[in-house]
Formats: structure tokens, sequence, C-alpha cells
DNA sequence: GGGTGAATACTCGGATATGGCCTGTCCGAGTTGACGCGG
DNA sequence: CCGCGTCAACTCGGACAGGCCATATCCGAGTATTCACCC
């Protein structure tokens, strides 16, 4: 169980777009880091139906953050790719058992179903407490150039 | 990105093997909650693999725990099933970027591996902190009669 | 020279193939228990 | 009655298909720019 390379490139590409204010194609992000354009294309349109890009269409256009970095947590992100069902997958197999009752939500009150609901926040919670923003000022802190090479870069394939 | 379903089979007879004290095979641990039984066989070779089970063969064989359920946490019978690979799927897309040199390992380097890899543990603790004796506490004192009803439906299946 | 119109190039968006992993099944190897026979 | 050997049934274990989702790609709809032409 892991994520889809879909969420690496939709970190790294919200982290390249917070360094910019224009529009920006898929094909010049795709470029950044060699990834299949269409392929990202696609996921760039999970981010847009998610609210957290803005694409604009036409000569000019691409893609740009709809809010300020700071806004926008890695969970978003996450979700925004993955979807919204959590990590856990309860089929309720307690109905089939012994002893139990029609009409009760398995879900709600299996142990299991809790205990793992409860590590899945734990999951969610380290994630929203991350935005953009603050992977922007890590980066910059250690590495000061990022943002210009970032710039520079994306010029240069345009 | 969701668990398989052999997660929430393998937690909940491992639940029921809690209770039991001889080996079960897997046609009576299927039955239990109408489970395909050869796939769960195959699940159950999982935990046999990672050391939580101890199978037998032939007549009068089965499966048990191999340990006291204190000693056996959600997160092992987890990694049992799904592998030891971490939540987060980093290909290093960074290496393909601009203004990075080789010989760094991305996965440690990068920021973003860091931040999935910080909610990956805060998941992974919250399941490590939870052991099947816990579950087991917790259900004996809600359905006290729980452990019998298991007990009476394995005998009636055998 | 300025404005207008069409043509054009560019970009997103969804519809369409392919591959790999999860799901599901089957049969053979090994082991245990039972049974029958002989002492 | 007791011990032993054979037989048979049972169980796990790994090898073998099918289905679904992640991956990957392509082409059409829409738009802003550009350029040429006309006033």
């Amino acid at each position: 169980m892991r994520t889809s390379q879909g969420v690496e490139w939709a970190l790294h590409t919200c982290l390249n777009l917070s360094w910019l204010d224009a529009p920006v194609p898929t094909g010049i992000l795709a470029a950044f880091y060699e990834l299949p354009p269409a392929y990202l294309n696609k996921q760039l349109q999970a981010l847009v139906r998610a609210g957290i890009l803005t694409s604009t269409s036409g000569p000019r256009g691409g893609f740009q953050l709809t809010r300020d970095p700071g806004e926008i947590s890695l969970l978003d992100i996450v979700a925004a790719i993955e979807g919204p069902e959590e990590l856990f997958r309860c089929d309720r197999i307690l109905s089939k058992g012994p002893g139990e009752h029609a009409g009760v939500d398995y879900r709600q009150s299996c142990v299991f179903a809790q205990a793992m609901r409860g590590a899945d926040l734990a999951w969610r919670r380290e994630l929203a407490g991350k935005t953009v923003a603050d992977v922007q000022a890590d980066v910059e802190h250690r590495h000061p150039e990022s943002p210009a090479n970032t710039r520079a870069r994306i010029a240069e394939l345009r």
C-alpha cells in the first residue's frame, strides 16, 4: 500500500508553482522533472477539481496556485490525488460473524476499525499540520538559491 | 490508496485465535466470516512468514498464535500483510531537477520526503501502540460473551 | 495609423489503451491419526 | 491384549488464472494571440 506517483509529482509541482506568479503549462512543469506530460496533466486536473490549482486555457495559459501557499496543507494535496477514503479498508466482516445483530454499523463499533481510524487520523493530522509555505521556508533556508534556480529553469524551458 | 482486504481478515482472525489454544485450520477460520478459504490461507501464510502465526500440517493441524497477544501489535499484522514499505512513494524526482548534485540521497534530504516520513511514523506509532491483547480487553469489556461465542462457533464448525 | 476580423497556435480536459498488483483458485507435498493385522 | 506397519484423510504451501485500478497516451474543445486587411 503506497501512494501513487502522482502525489510526489503534485507536491513538488505545487512547491515550484509557489515560486512563480504566472500560469505555467503542463509541458514546462513536466520537463522540469522529466515527467510524462500528459500524465502529469491528469494529476494536475485532480488538483484543479480540489480547488488547489487554477487552470487557464490557450496561449500563455497553464496552472497556478489558487491561494496562498500557507493555506495549502500537504493533506490537501495528498487527498486531492488519492481520494478521500481512509487508509484502512473496513468491509465489516463482523456482520458475517456469530452473535452479531443486524442494524449495527460495524464501521463505528468494531474495535479494529476504531483503532485503525485513530492511526489514520494521526497520519492526517501530521499532513494537515504542514503547509506548502512551511516546506518553502525549509527549502529556502537550506538552499537560498532554490527559488531563483527554479525561476531560471522555468524561463529556460519556455 | 487503501489497505488490502487481507489486513481486515488477518486482524479479526488473530483476535479469534487469541481466544483459542489449539490449532485451527483455514477452512474453519474462513467459514467464521464466510471468507474464501484458499485466499485467507494465502494471507495467513504471510503471518507465518512474519512470525506471528505457527502452522501445523496434517489432521488436527492449522494455525495458532506464536506468542502472547500482548506481544503482537496491530503494526505487526499490518506490516506482515502489506509489506515493509512506507506509505509515501518517493522516486527522488528531485534528482532530475536543476541545481542538484549527484551523490545525494534525496530520500533523506528532500523536505517532502521528510514530512511524509514523519506522518508515516505517526501512523506506525499509533498502530504499534495497540496490541491484540488491548483489543481483546476492549471487546471483552463491551461484549463479555464474545470469547465463549467464538469458541462455540469454532467448535460448531469443526 | 488604428481598428477589426479571421486564422492560428497553444493549452486544458476528458475519452481511450496498457500493465501490474490485488484477488481468487487449484493441486501437490508432507504429516498425523486411525485402522487392521500379527504376535 | 498390545505393538507395529500400512493406509487414508487432512492441512499447509506454493504455483497458476482473472479483474480492477494505477499508469500512460491521444485527440478534440476552447481561448488568447497574432497577423493581415480594410477604413
